[in-house]
DNA sequence: TAGATTGTTAATCGATTAACAATC
DNA sequence: TAGATTGTTAATCGATTAACAATC
């Protein structure tokens, strides 16, 4: 599968999300280009395109077959495989993500919570056991976890990051505010609030 | 100032960290488009154009002044400028977007927390002390406040966009995993951590 | 001065949109 | 069949990159 860009990747999703809230209630045989477009706000033509290049057949005068839509993105995207994680820095944001259940309908599973924090090591959060830092690289060597979720305060992050991937971890979602150095070959994803930020703020501006 | 794109907005919060971040230890008085670009991943010409079009000046053979990039990206941004906001629903990421002390940077000031669920009111968190969102409406439009965070569960996030919308809420910061109906003039920028998501299973994808 | 760096124009690249024959 | 919707090609639009004279 050639080189799916990454704003493919965000509109496949955003397709994916609607179409779940559209069989939500009562289940929904077929939908057409259109009807996506209108509600997401982009061109009918970019929908047929991306659906075409991920290997979807639309029917004329029907439109697409909802559920086969929605399969071949859950595969395209992975969701339909498995992914265990470590999640690292049970702060609050951890905590807020350790007790989220929505990750699972997307393939991700946290498995192991850590804090470098000896006096937090060993308390219960969301039913997972919180356990020491230290222990990490081999619980991640062991148990070959690709994944980790990083929300450590900013001071920790890279030391961590570090360690991880000497670990063997491939993948990082980091939710610090931190940019991280890492080897090439494993992969950063950076959930920066601040660009979030940036847009309202400039629209707020008088 | 036109219409800046989203993609500036982004990019300029981007100099804006890595200014920040250069700066952070020993002053530096001047910067190069060349030093950013590395750094940041994007094209010389790029950072000149941005910086042009805000009306920053650079000089031959010296670069930027760090400083007036700074300030200059602060004013088009508006941090410089303080924004009230209240946060609705208190949950384990409401608490910790409480808790977290890097809004203030960004002229983002959250001055009250509401919760629909009576047992939390009154509750301390991080210095706040919840309030019930049946006072939210005439909260809002006593102090005039133009922005609110949502960390709601799903099913309340519509109705009570609704309610602040109708209190004078004209941006919505949304942290909820549900799509959002605002009238036009109302701005949400929607947080979904699926994108993100995305990317990550989409890249460990075998 | 010589050389590094800018500002700006032109060229390229890619993404979005329009058009329309083919299809169910 | 008639009409709505697709798939695909062509046209447009905008963003990124290259080139280079001007500048400090």
């Amino acid at each position: 599968m050639a080189r799916l860009r990454k704003l493919m990747l965000e509109r496949l999703m955003r397709y994916y999300q609607f179409l779940a809230e559209l069989t939500a209630g009562n289940p929904v045989s077929n939908v057409t280009s259109a009807q996506i477009a209108e509600v997401l706000d982009v061109d009918p033509t970019q929908v047929r395109k991306d659906f075409r290049s991920i290997g979807l057949m639309g029917m004329g005068r029907v439109g697409f077959d909802t559920c086969e839509v929605c399969r071949t993105i859950r595969i395209v995207l992975g969701f339909d495989l498995d992914y265990e994680a470590v999640l690292v820095g049970t702060g609050h944001l951890g905590t807020a993500m350790l007790a989220y259940s929505g990750f699972a309908r997307y393939g991700l599973r946290i498995v192991a919570a850590f804090d470098s924090d000896q006096d937090k090591v060993g308390e219960e959060i969301a039913g997972y056991s919180i356990k020491s830092t230290m222990l990490m690289k081999s619980y991640v060597e062991t148990s070959g976890i690709r994944l980790a979720v990083l929300t450590t305060p900013p001071g920790a992050s890279q030391e961590l990051t570090d360690r991880l991937v000497s670990a063997g971890v491939t993948a990082i979602w980091n939710f610090s505010p931190t940019r991280l150095t890492v080897p090439a070959g494993v992969f950063v994803r950076h959930e920066h609030i601040s660009v979030g930020l940036s847009e309202i703020s400039h629209h707020l501006k008088p």
